[in-house]
Parts: structure tokens; C-alpha cells; sequence
DNA sequence: GGGAATGTTCACTA
DNA sequence: CTAGTGAACATTCC
């Protein structure tokens, strides 16, 4: 589940705010308990992680590779990204105005009345607070790195996932193994200037149930620009899929 | 039954 | 010590 998907999650269980918890169950192994009777202070998302801060300590919750949720907000249904679920979930949490249920999630205590605090959020490319100059010198500071795994690098592009990396570099041209370096300098300054602007659109596809009809490289078979047959490979240390164009992307 | 899947962390090695 | 690697995790579907 990638930053966009995340910063949906929250803003829709934004209701859940000055709630508390009825009732919890599911499979996490460290104390679940102490959620009983706990009353949400604030639910936020911070590139891939959505934290839910109670009064002295704060929950986070990563959907990882293959992570979902369902919820029930006010009447309202929704789920997570990844359809695939395990029977039974991570954590369920009731309240009188709804449930949520995360599948799969990594679990985390922050050990803080106020979480948000301890988050960079000009580094969160789904953020307001994402400041394009400063991650554009991040870039520049390794150019030895292939550009796949500098935007996968979660400190510097926090909440950038492979679908949003797939789709960047298919519509600059740019091979995902191509070094840093050898990018030209406004690429490279395009790209980072795109990057909140591809996070917005996937935000919308996702809320609006379009998602994949947005799609251009990531699990295609031709290239919608030339007609190139799509090559799917392993690529980077990140050895993570990647869709090229292979007449297109150098 | 092997491989896939939108991700991260940790143990181990050189 | 650090950088790089590979496994582990979790789970269902095809």
C-alpha cells in the first residue's frame, strides 16, 4: 500500500477522532489490550505508516507488502488497496460509530502523547509539508545510486511505492537501473517536481475507484505511447518488479 | 504446487 | 564498523 492509499485510510477514519474504543480482537501479539477504553486523539498517516494517537502512546499500523483493511465509517464501507486477506485480522477495533479491521499489518506502540512530533513530514511525499528542493539535493548527494532505488528510499520519498516509481520514470523516459548522475538535471528536477503532483492523482484514482484505468506502464503489456511490447524484470538492490518501455526508456 | 504481490527489517557475511 | 546480501514475514489466489 503505498503513501496515497495510506493518506485515504486516515482521512477516512478521521470520524474516529474523540471516539473510544469498545471492543478490540485479532492476532497481535503485543498487548492489544491496552486500546480497551482508549479514546483517539488523532489518526494521521505519514508516508506509508497511519498512526493512531491515544493519550500517552500512539498505534502504527504499515500494510506492508501485502497489508489491507475494512472499515465500516458512519454507514460507510471501505476496504484497503489489496483485495487478498487473511481470515482472520491483524487488529479490529469497535466503535460506536464504527469498526475497522486491518489484515496482514505490521503493528507498532510509539511510546508518545504526541506522535506527530516525532514525524518529518517535509519528506512525506503525500504531505502539504513536501519540500521538493531539499529532496532534490538528497538526490544529487548519491549519484551513484540507480534513480528505482533513490525514490524507494522511504527517508528521502517516505509513502513513494513501486506503482508511483513505475509510472514516474515510464513517463520521462528513464530506465530504472539509470545512476542518478547520469540523469540531466532538469530530468531529474522534472521528476522530484512531479512526484507530489503523481501522488495527488493517485490519491483521487484511489478514492474514486479508478485506479488501474490510470495506469500507463505498471502491469501492462504494450507501451501506450510507441506500442513497444512492455518488458516486466526484477530490477535495482531493491530487486523490486519493473515495467519498461524498452524502446523508450534509457 | 510454484510463483506472485503496491514492503520493510533483521541476521549474517566479507 | 559498514555495506551489501538474502531471508523472513504473511497469506491467498491462480
Amino acid at each position: 500500500m503505498e503513501g496515497p492509499s495510506v493518506k485515504l485510510a486516515a482521512e477516512r477514519f478521521q470520524p474516529f477522532i474523540g471516539r473510544k474504543v469498545l471492543g478490540v480482537a485479532g492476532d497481535m501479539a503485543i498487548g492489544k489490550e491496552r486500546l480497551e477504553g482508549k479514546e483517539v486523539k488523532d489518526v494521521f498517516s505519514w508516508g506509508k505508516h497511519l498512526v493512531f494517537q491515544f493519550d500517552t502512546f500512539a498505534l502504527r499500523i504499515h500494510m506492508m507488502l501485502i497489508g489491507t483493511y475494512e472499515a465500516t465509517v458512519e454507514g460507510d464501507a471501505f476496504e484497503g488497496d489489496y483485495k487478498k486477506r487473511s481470515r482472520t485480522p491483524t487488529l479490529a477495533m469497535t466503535f460506536k460509530n464504527g469498526r475497522l479491521e486491518t489484515y496482514n499489518a505490521f503493528v507498532k506502540w510509539i511510546e508518545d502523547a504526541e506522535a506527530k512530533k516525532l514525524y518529518d513530514f517535509s519528506v512525506d511525499t503525500s504531505s502539504r509539508a513536501w519540500d521538493g528542493a531539499a529532496a532534490l539535493k538528497r538526490l544529487r548527494a548519491k549519484p551513484e545510486r540507480g534513480i528505482s532505488d533513490a525514490l524507494l528510499d522511504q527517508d528521502g520519498f517516505s509513502g513513494l511505492g513501486n506503482i508511483i516509481r513505475n509510472e514516474a520514470l515510464w513517463r520521462f523516459k528513464i530506465h530504472p537501473d539509470r545512476k542518478v548522475g547520469d540523469i540531466p538535471a532538469a530530468t531529474l528536477r522534472a521528476i522530484v517536481k512531479e512526484i507530489p503532483v503523481f501522488c495527488r492523482k493517485f490519491y483521487t484514482w484511489r478514492k474514486n475507484f479508478v485506479f488501474f484505468d490510470h495506469m500507463q506502464i505498471y502491469k501492462k503489456e504494450t507501451c501506450p505511447r510507441c506500442g513497444a511490447k512492455v518488458v516486466r524484470t526484477v530490477t535495482g538492490k531493491a530487486k523490486r518488479w519493473s515495467y519498461i518501455c524498452p524502446k523508450e526508456q534509457r
